[in-house]
DNA sequence: ATTAATTGTTATATATAGCTAACTTTATGT
DNA sequence: ACATAAAGTTAGCTATATATAACAATTAAT
């Protein structure tokens, strides 16, 4: 049984664009990684070292990053977050996209598991009621 | 014009700790704010500083702590936001006051004010709606 | 195949925010 | 008033996450 130490905001926001780099060009590469997330490629290396040591990427000097299972498992939780978050935001709350996705990135840190199920009921309900 | 450096979050719950503590016993003392915050003494005469060096705070070594009218000003933006959020996810998600509690305190610094204001709006919009 | 450009790494430095332990000041109890 | 307790401060340390700049490895261009 491995610890599950809980990630920092910035390992999730790793993680989470490891996955959407993942996803458009198969591997994710530091440059990449420091482009999305506006931090010098300098920094990204460190991180790196320690999303691999706590076995969620997959990791070797000069090489490809890609997510392990239990990288990818947490950078989905992450992404969904995202997305009915700023789904949220822009859709419900018409605030502009930019500013939704901006908004979004730093809500779904804060919330823990079950008040954002308890979320995403409330918006099925609310998306269901045919009264607005 | 004073440049207004955005606030970490940090020093926002020093605020709004302040401001409960004011409000309770007309002023606040360091140890009652390391308490309120789970944070040592010894950290909490350095964040008083930061605050009293950007005129947030009244601050003088071994006195009382009050919030100036800037400082005051944004410990009730924060405290307000506090309170809306805790609302929403106690009264609306039905999550249990605790963690509403808590998860208002983490997700109050991550809104900017336009969107909590479209926020505030959508929930008004709610509660005005007589079909739930 | 060399050279040049790009990408990745390393080492060092900075800022924030916390802790501990020793010390100082202020307040309390008798 | 004096001793003790409580509160506040200080100095030095830690961890996290960033930046910069020099260097190494890889990739691309000719």
């Amino acid at each position: 049984m491995e610890k599950t130490i809980p990630l920092s905001e910035s390992l999730e926001d790793y993680l989470e664009t490891i996955l959407a780099l993942q996803t458009q060009h198969m591997v994710a590469r530091s440059k990449d990684i420091a482009e999305k997330l506006d931090i010098k490629r300098g920094s990204v290396t460190g991180m790196l070292k320690k999303l691999a040591a706590q076995n969620l990427i997959n990791y070797e000097p000069y090489g490809y990053v890609t997510l392990t299972p239990e990288g990818e498992k947490i950078a989905r939780k992450i992404e969904y977050r995202h997305t009915v978050l700023k789904d949220f935001l822009f859709r419900i709350l018409e605030v502009d996209e930019q500013r939704a996705d901006e908004t979004a990135c730093r809500m779904e840190h804060a919330m823990d598991s079950y008040t954002f199920r308890k979320f995403v009921e409330f918006i099925s309900a609310l998306d269901a009621c045919p009264h607005r």
